[in-house]
DNA sequence: GAAACGATTATCT
DNA sequence: GATAATCGTTTCA
């Protein structure tokens, strides 16, 4: 139980220091560990989607864009948060990726409950019906779940009380990817990547 | 300063 | 399947 809070488990800078596309195959299977608000919940990730550089329209840093307040944890180091709110009224959670002022990130788009599934119902306001599986599926339910808020944007994912643990790797037969979901450019860019028939993945 | 839209989800039919 | 909720960010005047 303790090693799986084991910071040598983290996965650092060095992990995410490489492409987009490459982390996001690479988080799958690995867990985030919040301890926010004194709880502690562990999720693993099954869903996530590569956000590239620049060259990437469907980005909140696509070229046109560029850099603004949003989405200044993008032009950040690899291995921190970018948390935004969309829709008015959700948060969502990335990894960042790539070198410093080269903006690229993983969206988390679900997670599968490993501890501490009665603080995410708590934050979910979930009916007592509803499944374990279905505490993390979607990307803002995912970050609802694990209590993060736009209070964690650009936090360092190596310390509490957010951090990134290398988990239980998915090897490469129960890997799927397709285009993400819900852009509307580069739409058919096959950039999201999720664990195979696997209960906590949204859209299936 | 105003308007449109969004890397979504809940709820109703 | 369709639509409302809800507001920060971006874009355009």
């Amino acid at each position: 139980m303790t090693a799986r809070r084991d910071p040598a488990g983290a996965l650092g800078p060095a992990f995410c220091r490489r492409p987009a596309e490459d982390v996001a195959r690479g988080l799958l299977g690995a867990w985030l560990v919040s301890t926010i608000g004194g709880e502690t919940a562990i999720g693993r990730i099954v869903e996530c989607e590569a956000y590239l550089g620049p060259h990437d329209p469907a980005s909140h840093a696509a070229e046109r864009i560029g850099r603004t307040a949003r989405n200044a944890a993008m032009f950040g180091p690899a291995g921190r948060a970018y948390v935004y709110r969309i829709y008015g009224l959700h948060w969502c959670l990335n990894v960042v990726t790539g070198t410093v002022d080269v903006p690229a990130a993983v969206l988390i788009r679900a997670i599968a409950p490993v501890e501490g599934m009665a603080v995410m119902r708590t934050r979910r306001s979930a009916r007592p019906e509803l499944p374990d599986s279905a505490l993390g599926r979607g990307p803002g339910h995912a970050a609802c779940a694990l209590g993060i808020t736009g209070a964690l944007d650009g936090h360092a994912l190596q310390r509490p009380p957010l951090l990134l643990a290398r988990g239980q790797p998915v090897p490469d037969t129960d890997v799927d990817r397709g285009p993400r979901v819900g852009v509307t450019r580069a739409k058919d860019w096959p950039l999201r990547f999720w664990v195979r028939a696997h209960p906590a993945v949204s859209r299936r």
